[in-house]
Order: C-alpha cells, then sequence, then structure tokens
DNA sequence: TCCATTCTCTGACTCTAGTCAGGTTTTTCC
DNA sequence: GGAAAAACCTGACTAGAGTCAGAGAATGGA
C-alpha cells in the first residue's frame, strides 16, 4: 500500500476526529450523560416502540446498561417501556411528547453544527466539501463491508436468500416461482457440494453469492443479490472476484451462470468481470442468458 | 443553507466518527488509558522535551489532569521530566527510548488501521477515497479558520505582522526595510483609525489583513498576509471580503492598495475580487501596482 | 525589594461508562 | 410437560476522565 495514501488517510482521521467527533459529543450531550443522548436518538420517533434489543446492537452496549440508561430516561420522563404484546419477553422503548421534543432539540443542534461548519466557506468550497463527504462516506461504508462464507440455514444467510426471491418475483416480467426453476437447496449451497458467501455492513447482511461445484466441471454461480441500500458499493464485484477465487482454490476450470434479461446490472457485472456469453448449458426456465468465464488454474 | 448539504453534513458526521473514531481510540489504547497514550503521542519525539503547557492546551486538558497522566507515563518508565532551564517553572517532557518504542507501536497500529481500511477496496475506489478524504480534510481545516479583530499589540497579531515583514524581506528582489515604507503603526490600524482582522487555526495565527480609513475617501488595504501552512484554503479572500465589508460600515466610498510584482498570487487575488489596477496614489518606494475597487454604498 | 502572576503539582472529589454475575419471566423446542 | 434458551433487569463493582481548590516555587514588573 502507498505510503503516501497511508499517510493521507491517518490525517484525515486526525483532523476528523477532532473536529468533528468532539464537536458533535458535545452538542449531543446537554446536561445529560452522552450515552444517554444516544440513546434517546436512537429510539427515535417510530410510533410502535423500538425493541431494546435492536437498541443493544445498534449501539453494542451491554444489557444491563442500556437497561439503566432506560430507567434513567424513564425518570426524566423522556421514555416509556411496556412489554411486546407478541413477545412478553422484550421491551418496547417509546420517546414520550418530553422525548420527542428533547430530540427535536438534539436534531436542531445537530444542523446547527453542519450549517456553522458551512458557513465559514463559499459557495465554491461548500459544494467541494459536501461532495467529498459524500464520496468519503460512501467509499468509507464500501469499505466496512465484510464479505465471508455462512451457513445456508444461518439467519442473516436466509434472510438475503428470501429476499433474493422476493426481487426476482418482483423484476421478473413472468415473477418467479423457486419451485419451477433449477433447485439450490441448503445442501447444495454448503461445502463440499458448494458454498454461500455472505456480506455484511456492521451485522446486517446486505448481499450474498453462492457456488454449486461439480467436480473438474465449470462450478455454478447462484443466488448473487445485493439489498438495494447498498448498492453502487462494489460489494457485488467483490462477492464476484471472492467466489471465483473460492471456485478456483476448489478445482474448478470456469465457472458458469444463467441469468434473466430484467437483470440488466448484474449482466453487465458479468461482461465488465470477464464473462462470455455462451449456448445455454442448462434449462433453467426463467433464464435468457448464460455465462461463463475460464478460471486460471489454481 | 441546502437541507440536502446539512443532511450530507450529518450523515457524514455520524458515519465518520463512528468508523473512525471508534477505531482510532480502540487501536491507541492498547492496555494502557487512552490518555496516556494520547500525552506520549503529543509529546513526540523532539529532543528537546515538550513543555507541558503546550501539550495542556493542545490537548485542553486540566493542568492537574496532565501532570497526574505524566506522573503515571514517569512511573511506567515511558517518559522522563525536568524543570526548564531557561524558565525552572517550566517543565519539560521527553519520551525515554521505551516511550520511543511505544510511540513507534502507536504509529504502526495507525498504519495497520488505515492499510486495514484502503484494503478492503479496489485500486480505483481507494484514489477516489483518498482524494476526497484530502478534499475533506483540506475544506473542513479551512471551515475552521475564524477571522476576527485583534489589537495589533496582540502577541497573535505581532506574530502575523513579524511574519509579513520576514515574508516580504524575502520576496522583494531588494528585500525590505519597513523603515522606509510608508508607516503603518499599531495606532493606525487600531479603531478608529483603521483597523486589524487575524485569521486563526485553533488558536494558531495563520493570517492577517489591515485597513486604514481616511474618512469619506477610499480606506487603505495594509498588511494582507496568509501563512504557508493555511494557503489554499481561501483565507485570503475571506479575509479580503470581510475587510471591505468593514470598511463599508465604515463609511469607506472604496479600498485601494499598493503592492509588489513579487506577490503574484496576492495580485491574482485582488484581480478576481474586482480591483481594477490605477495610477499611482502614492509614493510607497516598495510598491509596482496599485489598485481600487468601489464599495456599495453602506 | 515586594507583590502579582505564572506554572506546576497534590489531594480530594464527582460522574460517566462499562463489566459481570446472577435472577425472573417468557418462549421455544423436543 | 419440562428443559433449554431468550430477553431483560438488578446489584455490586471497577476504571477512566475530568474538576476544583489550594499550595509552593520561580519569575517579572513597579
Amino acid at each position: 500500500m502507498d505510503e503516501v495514501m497511508i499517510a493521507q488517510v491517518r490525517r484525515f482521521n486526525r483532523v476528523v476526529t477532532q473536529q468533528v467527533g468532539a464537536l458533535t459529543d458535545r452538542f449531543l450531550a446537554r446536561d445529560r450523560p452522552l450515552g444517554e443522548s444516544r440513546l434517546l436518538w436512537e429510539i427515535g420517533s417510530g410510533s410502535d416502540g423500538r425493541d431494546v434489543r435492536s437498541l443493544r446492537t445498534a449501539l453494542d452496549l451491554d444489557s444491563g446498561y442500556v437497561s439503566r440508561l432506560l430507567r434513567s430516561l424513564e425518570a426524566s420522563g423522556l421514555v416509556t417501556t411496556e412489554r411486546s404484546p407478541a413477545d412478553r419477553r422484550v421491551t418496547l422503548a417509546r420517546l414520550t411528547e418530553a422525548g420527542e421534543a428533547e430530540k427535536d432539540v438534539l436534531d436542531e443542534r445537530s444542523d446547527e453544527l453542519a450549517t456553522q461548519l458551512l458557513e465559514a466557506l463559499n459557495e465554491g468550497q461548500r459544494d467541494r466539501l459536501v461532495a467529498a463527504m459524500a464520496e468519503v462516506e460512501r467509499l468509507l461504508t464500501a469499505a466496512t463491508v465484510r464479505i465471508a462464507p455462512a451457513d445456508p440455514e444461518d439467519p442473516a444467510a436466509r434472510h438475503c436468500l428470501r429476499a433474493y426471491a422476493a426481487e426476482l418475483n418482483e423484476r421478473f416480467e413472468t415473477g418467479f416461482d423457486p419451485g419451477r426453476s433449477i433447485r439450490a437447496d441448503a445442501a447444495d449451497l454448503r461445502p463440499p457440494a458448494g458454498l454461500l458467501l455472505l456480506a455484511t455492513l456492521h451485522e446486517a447482511p446486505v448481499g450474498c453469492g453462492a457456488l454449486k461445484f461439480h467436480g473438474t466441471e465449470p462450478a455454478e454461480l447462484k443466488r448473487m443479490w445485493v439489498d438495494g441500500s447498498a448498492r453502487g458499493l462494489g460489494v457485488g464485484r467483490r462477492l464476484l472476484a471472492e467466489l471465483e477465487r473460492r471456485a478456483t482454490a476448489a478445482g474448478a476450470p470456469a465457472v458458469r451462470l444463467e441469468t434473466n434479461a430484467a437483470l440488466t446490472e448484474a449482466i453487465a457485472l458479468y461482461r465488465s468481470a470477464g464473462y462470455v456469453e455462451t449456448d445455454a448449458f442448462n434449462d433453467e426456465p426463467y433464464a435468457h442468458h448464460w455465462f461463463e468465464k475460464a478460471l486460471p488454474p489454481g
């Protein structure tokens, strides 16, 4: 890695944590511990109440700690809690009117902070700053996406596979019925028969991709999907590259896939990654295009 | 201010402080309180020792607190302190060999963190991230520069005025002797005769600019200077705009200035800000060009 | 010389943040 | 139905971060 780049990243980290980080904290904490403000903010204005479990994972806090913070917010009249009717073990937290007002104040202060930052700049600088911030945010998010194998029965993986099917059903002119399509069960996507890669951002699943191995025959690419919120971050490309690496490692001479004409971005991705359209190598009813890419010998 | 911009800045703040801030802290604190690591880092590798006072202002910490942190670092053998020979009230802190080694470890971890961030991206994304980070850093720094009037005898102002003279002396072919130039004493740059604006980044002075008023005659622009470290941030332009605003407020119909041909960036700035070259209106020996700009009636 | 100021240190605190080990109530799975 | 797991809560702690008042030594200015 280039030293100049590393130095730039470090300088950025220092400047940003000092200027933005410190300010943000100072603005958020107003006569109240920072933890409480953050929790207040995170509970947000959902009318249904936010379950404590999701608060814990979102803020990465100890369950006892969150419980105590909630008690304290309740004591100040900013939050109410109740047990969920659906599962009476889980607690739902909800902002009171005073809590909403307090959150609005935090919002305002946050806006104020941002405005103050922008005000010192002229219009051209402002535009460039905002554009650069968007770029940094996007790429930092992209850099945070982790790709790792997962079991197809794992809840996060199942979420992705369901979302995949739902999206196909929405986008295909004919809809999509998994029963009519060539099957790829959990067992097919689990080593040694195949494998499934999961892309996660923080703890949330944002994409997947799978392989079915066929010994010394080409491996089949399956279940490529990226969540809408994570598109444009290069997740698909990274999944594809990692799948190819693993196919090579498993001894496959090539990767094959079939796809539907409605999936234009996917097709563009395959082409730009070096996949070449070939004759149909199976009778998948939903497919319009078949692609193949030779792998370097592993 | 545009709502979209504000929203982007806020999103940036959230994402970046979470990802960068949290990581940085985690990396810096290794079996040692974060405060100590930060202090260790800030003391740095100067062979002369760092005076405790400057550490306090740099980290914005209570004097008692810093003292305690230093004791603790001393106890771990990472730092030595001694009284300054010049002023035996001030303490100088210096890293021991073990302290240097520890700082190197922190450096390495910081590099590692940056590398890890970049590694998840492909080459194109990496280049774009680094470029955007540089832009954000630069503009964030620019936005942090504050411009305010100051007394010409104030230490920070004197620093700027000295630096101004030193730079002219260096850049003018003939050198610069303030005695031969038209005078602008402290009294001339203090209301109501005139005024001095100071640009500061955090607490450090990085630029200045002054006006001498002449009743209903054009005001004279004097002592425009920007520190090398702050060039390219639009500080000069902001100083100029603010001086014009204040000249208008003081009832001046125009602003005039003379300048030397060696100061090419300054001349470019004046032209692009709407200044027009005129005949010589004084006999300043160091001047090659005279400019004037009409002000809107205040 | 003497008085105000500067610089640092110490002691005595407070508060926030966070951890850990149970314990209770529900729910789920077999 | 019963055991295991999940979700949350409480109590008891620890450590870090920081504040404040005051003391002592050195310095600078009148």
